[in-house]
DNA sequence: GAATTAAGGATATATCATATCCGAAAACCG
DNA sequence: CGGTTTTCGGATATGATATATCCTTAATTC
């Protein structure tokens, strides 16, 4: 059960794009160079971000993608949702129903106690994700990141921006 | 990101195993075809379990699977562990170090920000099924499946146990 | 000795993540 | 206007992994 190397790769954008100045955009090409990933694939990732609507795009030289909502209106979760999808991660294939004992037209109350459970697990991990905000990370990172590195990356990346 | 298949099969066939009489084992054939699952493939998730000391076996007639413990000791975590491995869902890649504006020895003193987010929401995942004990879903089931399947059940899993 | 069983290696197949390429439409710039 | 840059989506290729089956070996029962 390991997540998609695009759910990394989304997080890490959305915390640059956290860090522009208002109203700039920042193209796929800038993002792919920055953290050294391949630019056509990166490109699905930030698709699904834009079709997820936390991110806005424009398109010609200058353009690029910026954030549809304030840092502190993002959470983790949706960031990971829009790139790897809303299903949970056990799916009840119902092999109670398979129990030659039970009777033809059974038809259970309740959905498997097994899959409930499972599910509830499913469900703190996304409590977690969710009680996160994009503008927590921006404020570790910015602690955490020596100041000069931090102000260099930015730098860089308008530099790139048009 | 999808648990196998064999992690809801593994914690159907614990249930069975925890309903056994003292001492009883149960054949991988006899769980397949309770289940309805294809028992060479089956096998592999009860060696999973064995390999991790959950169950005990014997060999020959009347041989298969017994619990190794009681169920008021094996958790959801270790059942599902056991099948699924324990690395964590999400992987760091690192790819911060890739930021062309870092010095070249640059050394991190802690895990990336992000990571230490994803896996903080993949303990919490953990965390709920390890509060989760085999003897509480055995306790669940028995509540709500009808008695009289609840019980020809095992009679019908029994007749094959030799 | 014959039948039954778990264990594990080898292999085949299917599904999905990863990755690249291309064409279309839109935006910018000369 | 025409050329460049960009996002977007479709098509396709590749690699890894889940799923599934088969077979051999050793242990156990009768």
């Amino acid at each position: 059960m390991i997540l998609k190397s695009q759910v990394e790769w989304a997080l890490h954008c959305c915390a640059i794009l956290a860090g522009l100045p208002k109203g700039r955009y920042l193209s796929t090409k800038a993002l792919a160079e920055l953290h050294g990933l391949p630019k056509e694939y990166l490109s699905k990732a930030l698709q699904s971000l834009s079709q997820a609507s936390l991110v806005e795009t424009t398109l010609g030289p200058s353009g690029g993608y910026r954030l549809a909502k304030p840092p502190s209106d993002i959470n983790f979760l949706e960031i990971v949702e829009a790139v790897e999808g809303k299903a949970r991660s056990f799916t009840c294939t119902n092999i109670r129903a398979n129990n030659p004992c039970r009777p033809e037209g059974y038809c259970d109350s309740k959905p498997c106690a097994v899959a409930r459970i499972m599910w509830e697990a499913d469900e703190a991990w996304r409590d977690t994700l969710r009680r996160v905000r994009l503008s927590d990370l921006v404020g570790t990172l910015s602690e955490e990141v020596p100041a000069d590195i931090w102000r260099s990356t930015f730098e860089w990346v308008l530099k790139r921006a048009g």
